[in-house]
RNA sequence: GGAAAGGUGGCCGAGUGGUUUAAGGCAACGGUCUUGAAAACCGUCGUGGGGCUCGUCCUCACCGUGAGUUCGAAUCUCACCCUUUCCGCCA
């Protein structure tokens, strides 16, 4: 959420923000109206609201009757008015919420300007991408060959982009989440874990929703809502609070599966385990004062590098471009890694400042010292990291020529094996 | 799922229609006293919105949430949510 004031007095600038993000500005003429009639009709009502207050006062010590019953009439021709006031408000409101809540944040200067992924900027690569002696195969074939994989079966029990992972397959994502896990607890972040099912609230204090609902999978019987990322449940973690300065930055890691219902990237990355509807990921957040969120943004991409380099992964760092950057985001950059098979860049890590934009929807706040005024912190989240993403780059990396897949050197100890062989 | 009790500021807790401007206490913070500390005493001590004369200012809202009754609601009515205890069910 925006902070109405900055939309007040400066509406060029988020105007330019919305064009900049290739998003419609149409929506603001309306706000800042609303925001003025508002403002005029609150002022009136509350001089009624005032005078009731007063005369209301005033008839509880009038001992004459015939005084007191004159003064209750023109009390209720006031109530009255106060009641079409608050009409006019409740409407106003709603509409002026409706609006702002669809509001995305504003960039951060250095973001590069552009309409969408083609703007992005390729700011580093790490590492070579790895030549073969003979032509490397890609995961959806890879998976099924050393039974790792089985569509067929998701398909069976789900639909299509549902999979089952077997044996080794299962044991690799989870040596995966726990060689994270621990990673991050390293780093210095909290682990948690978390509820996979929200309330609405919790949703749209993370900007989810109203703008995102056909994404998400909601369950209508007890309007619970599934998880599409750890984010969502973290951003709340602190909803309502206002934390010690101390206390800060506060960073926290959690595994939780993931439930996209994908309607916006429909026919997109249908093949293999690129994009299903059911995804594994550990999360990095992090709630920190505002002069420390670019620090602890470097930190946070730092970290997630890190995961990269100890797998032997090759990858490359994006800045991206303001059309292409999350709805709540000010600054985003991406971590791609290579899959030698599939010859794609894979997004495993998207590491996002976004400002005080979440803490004002959770309303999460801290202290600086005591007596001072409450002030919104900052948020960050990054993936650390998708999970089947890393487990196509792992495989396709790490296969030999007789189909074999070798596990890199710190997951050895979680899988409980150095070689996924070939079968015969 | 059933029954009962409950939900008031950071915490405890009073408040059943108007002297409440949410009492009182605890904690915290500032001060006086003290060689220092404790004690005692004095003071400060919620959030958000709006206004202008921009202040140690005025005003509105908020006592789980939402409606309602009333000139006036923390207080009365209705619905819902949550917590605790007991019962049932269950990994």
């Amino acid at each position: 959420m925006l902070d109405l004031n900055i939309i007040r007095t400066q509406p060029e600038r988020v105007r330019q923000n919305l064009l900049d993000r290739n998003d419609s500005a149409d929506s603001l003429d309306s706000i800042l109206a609303l925001d003025v009639q508002r403002r005029e009709i609150l002022k009136e009502n509350e001089a009624l609201r005032a005078l009731r207050n007063a005369t209301s006062k005033e008839i509880g010590r009038m001992p004459d009757a015939a005084a007191r019953e004159a003064r209750k009439a023109e009390m209720r021709e006031v109530g009255d008015r106060i009641s079409q006031y608050e009409g006019e408000l409740t409407r106003i409101e709603a509409e002026l919420d409706r609006l702002t809540s669809t509001l995305p944040n504003l960039m951060d200067p250095r973001a590069p300007i552009g309409p969408d992924e083609s703007a992005n900027i390729v700011t580093r690569i790490e590492g070579e991408q790895k030549t073969f002696d003979f032509k490397p195969r890609e995961h959806w074939d890879l998976g099924p060959a050393l039974g790792l994989i089985d569509f067929e079966r998701g398909v069976k029990l789900t639909g299509s982009r549902f999979y089952v992972l077997n044996g080794l397959g299962a044991r690799l994502q989870r040596a995966l989440i726990a060689f994270f896990l621990n990673l991050r607890q390293a780093q210095g972040y909290q682990e948690v874990y978390l509820p996979f099912l929200v309330k609405e609230q919790t949703l749209f204090a993370a900007g989810q929703l109203p703008k995102f609902r056909d994404n998400l999978y909601h369950d209508a019987e007890e309007d619970y809502w599934l998880v599409p990322t750890a984010e969502v449940p973290i951003t709340n973690l602190h909803g309502g609070e206002i934390l010690d300065a101390e206390a800060l930055p506060r960073r926290y890691a959690a595994y939780t599966p993931c439930f996209r219902r994908e309607k916006m990237s429909a026919g997109k990355d249908t093949r293999g385990i690129k994009r299903g509807h059911q995804f594994d990921k550990v999360e990095m957040y992090t709630f920190c004062a505002p002069e420390n969120s670019e620090a602890e943004h470097q930190k946070m991409l730092a970290d997630a590098e890190e995961t990269l380099k100890r797998l032997g992964l090759t990858y490359r760092v994006k800045l991206l471009a303001t059309g292409d950057t999350g709805f709540g985001a000010r600054l985003t950059y991406d971590l791609e890694v290579w899959a030698p098979g599939c010859q794609e860049w894979l997004e495993v890590s998207s590491v996002s400042n976004v400002g005080d934009f979440q803490a004002r929807r959770a309303n999460v706040k801290f202290r600086r010292e005591r007596g001072a005024k409450a002030e919104l912190v900052h948020t960050l989240n990054g993936s650390g990291l998708a999970l089947p993403r890393t487990m196509i780059a792992i495989m396709e990396n790490y296969q030999r020529a007789d189909g074999s897949i070798i596990i890199p050197e710190p997951l050895r100890a979680f899988v409980g094996a150095d070689v996924i062989e070939a079968r015969g």
